[in-house]
RNA sequence: GCGCCUGUAGCUCAGGGGAUAGAGCACCUGCCUUCUAAGCAGGGAGUCGUAGGUUCGAUUCCUACCAGGCGCGCCA
């Protein structure tokens, strides 16, 4: 067996290996027509009793030929070899389901792999080292992060963590624009508050920046260097404050994620780019493929060639020619990929879904396949405050930022909220839910059963139980109750999991998993008592709660939550 | 006007061409002299937004419509 992979996904491929054989039988027999090529996949039947796996193929290949799916389903199990299986039992059941049920011995080798593996069980190769650049919050650097940043936050170091699981080699990126016009209207922003503080009259800029935040640092800039600020000449001191500003907001922005326990490879700054002119020659490049035009004194790009729904102004038509932003983010993702990034994800938020269309365009007009480039939209959040929602208005003042909403709910809670929905759909989130310490609040659910575990360990080990009684010890036929073997089954899904929440780039499902592997668990503990007189029956269930714990352990650190030992 | 997201239990949301549509919270009934009751077992609760279409079969796919949200710059 393939060390890379899972147990579970070992017994699936050996299911679909047999049911392909079966198939391929009946069409030398002429049963099936022989071009009959069906994509066999394996599910978990809805209800235990129908059986340990079953597959829907049978009807999928009655609709190709026009037959029943219980007549197909006939065929195959006519013709399936069950030889050297852990398959006791084939069913053809309801429309045609072929549901299988199979004997307890592939388990054993699962739960030992756990133990063997231990904190990198779950891990595959499923990714085959394929590298990816997975850029996320990228907010920018004008004032402090807020709660949709939180989400993007959440999502992308989950979805990072995943992938990196499963077996490709991921990098975080965080890219700060920090160039173009918003800086200027930062620095001049800035410049206004640092006057106002020395008491002189003056007014943040129409279009500039209103934020509190932007009155501490010019408070803390006048209080080191103000009189040298003011003594520059006008170019330079915007020049400075701009740079000044960025420095202090992006810092404060890495210090707010690192308190979310998020850790970027890299920041990649837009300035560098800029100071580079790599972003030109991306304009050079579209022109001499022929993808541009001039009309009204801009430069245009023929993004519509590539699927876009009109054609953009790469060069603006003022007397500098400026550069739209699309020509830096251009530059950008034609860097990621000269970098030697395979794939890259882009996780942005509602207000770009206007802006995927033209940046696809782009990267194909400069030569690249469409699929480098994934984008996921992280849809907005909506707070929630005793019923009611919670206003947000940039203008108004009454804004939540990622760091009051950290010490407001904590780090696990704000990770658990965010990732419990699909990032695509809108999100309420209620603050009282997730701030109250008590049964009504989910994420507890989770960490309870990680804390009941280690309960049971701290217990087992003032009776002097032995606690590291491994595999090639334990009794396994001991563990026969329905709820052990429940978990087990549950626990030993955990790779294949994590391998198929990570294609589909779908981070909500690790909670979803979580919280069923936490139910398996209170279930059991409820059931069978660990710690009992019976010797063999206390390690093999002392055993069977270690695997559950490290199971735990595993999707939280993957979630960004903590695993408690102690509630 | 165009585009994107969303309409599923009282609330917040999963799911998804097929087997009795699920979870958490809320509500009701049981269960703590034994490893944490932040738990377990069970119950009530749904015309899957509306109307058509494709299909042996649609809540799922297609079309139209209705409702909520968000975008739509030679701003980034």
């Amino acid at each position: 067996m393939d060390a890379t992979y899972s147990v579970l996904g070992e017994v699936k491929r050996d299911i679909i290996g047999r049911i392909a054989r079966a198939i391929s039988k009946a069409k030398e027999k002429g049963e099936f027509p022989p071009e009959l090529n069906p994509d066999i996949k394996i599910e978990t039947p809805s209800r235990p009793e129908l059986g340990d796996f079953a597959t829907g193929v049978a009807m999928q290949i009655g609709r190709e030929i026009r037959t029943d799916g219980r007549s197909v389903a006939g065929v195959i199990v006519r013709y399936v070899d069950l030889d050297n299986s852990p398959i006791r039992q084939v069913d053809i059941a309801g429309p045609g389901f072929l549901n299988f049920f199979l004997d307890r011995s592939w388990l054993e080798p699962a739960m030992a792999r756990i133990w063997a593996e231990g904190p990198s069980y779950g891990s595959t190769g499923y990714g085959k080292g394929k590298k990816v650049l997975i850029e996320f919050v990228s907010a920018n650097p004008t004032g402090p992060l807020n709660v949709v940043n939180a989400r993007a936050a959440a999502v992308g170091d989950c979805l990072a963590s995943l992938m990196q699981v499963s077996g490709y080699e991921v990098h975080r990126e965080y890219y700060i624009n920090d160039a173009g016009n918003q800086v200027r209207r930062l620095a001049a922003s800035l410049e206004a508050r640092l006057r106002q503080v020395r008491g002189e009259d003056a007014e943040v800029p129409e279009g500039g920046y209103h934020g509190e935040y932007l009155l501490d640092i010019a408070r803390e800039l006048n209080e080191a260097r103000g009189d040298e600020v003011l003594a520059m000449d006008p170019e330079a001191r915007l020049d400075f404050l701009g740079k000044y500003a960025v420095e202090r907001i992006v810092a404060d922005q890495r210090r707010v994620l690192l308190e979310y326990g998020l850790k970027y490879d890299t920041w990649f700054s837009e300035r560098s780019l800029r100071e580079g002119n790599a972003y030109m020659q991306v304009v050079e490049l579209l022109k001499v493929k022929g993808l541009t035009y001039e009309k009204d004194g801009a430069l245009w790009f023929k993004s519509t060639e590539f699927g876009d729904d009109k054609d953009r102004v790469l060069l603006k038509s003022d007397e500098k020619g400026t550069a739209t932003y699309i020509v830096p983010d251009l530059a950008y993702h034609k860097n990621k990929l000269e970098r030697g990034y395979e794939l890259l994800i882009d996780i942005l938020g509602p207000d770009h879904h206007g802006y995927l269309d033209r940046l696809r365009a782009g990267l194909m007009g400069l030569g690249y396949s469409s699929d480098v480039l994934e984008i996921l939209i992280v849809q907005m959040v909506r707070l929630q405050r005793s019923g009611q929602a919670v206003k947000m208005s940039k203008r108004g003042g009454e804004f939540i930022t990622m760091e009051e909403l950290l010490e407001e709910v904590g780090k696990d809670a704000a990770r658990f909220f965010f990732l419990m929905r699909s990032p695509e759909s809108h999100l309420d989130f209620d603050l009282d839910l997730a701030r109250l310490q008590s049964n009504e609040n989910p994420v507890y659910y989770v960490q309870y059963a990680h804390a009941r575990i280690a309960s049971i360990f701290r217990q087992a080990k003032e009776g002097g139980a032995a606690l590291s009684v491994g595999p090639t010890e334990v009794n396994f036929s001991l563990l026969k109750d329905p709820s052990e073997v429940a978990l087990m089954k549950i626990l030993a899904a955990f790779p294949e999991e994590v391998h198929e929440i990570a294609e589909a780039r779908e981070p909500h499902r690790l909670i979803k998993y979580m919280t069923d592997v936490a139910t398996a668990f209170h279930s059991f503990y409820t059931r069978c008592r660990v710690i009992g007189d019976d010797k063999a029956l206390t390690e093999a269930r002392l055993y069977l709660a270690r695997l559950c714990q490290i199971v735990l352990a595993n999707a939280l650190r993957i979630a960004g939550i903590s695993a408690p030992e102690a509630m």
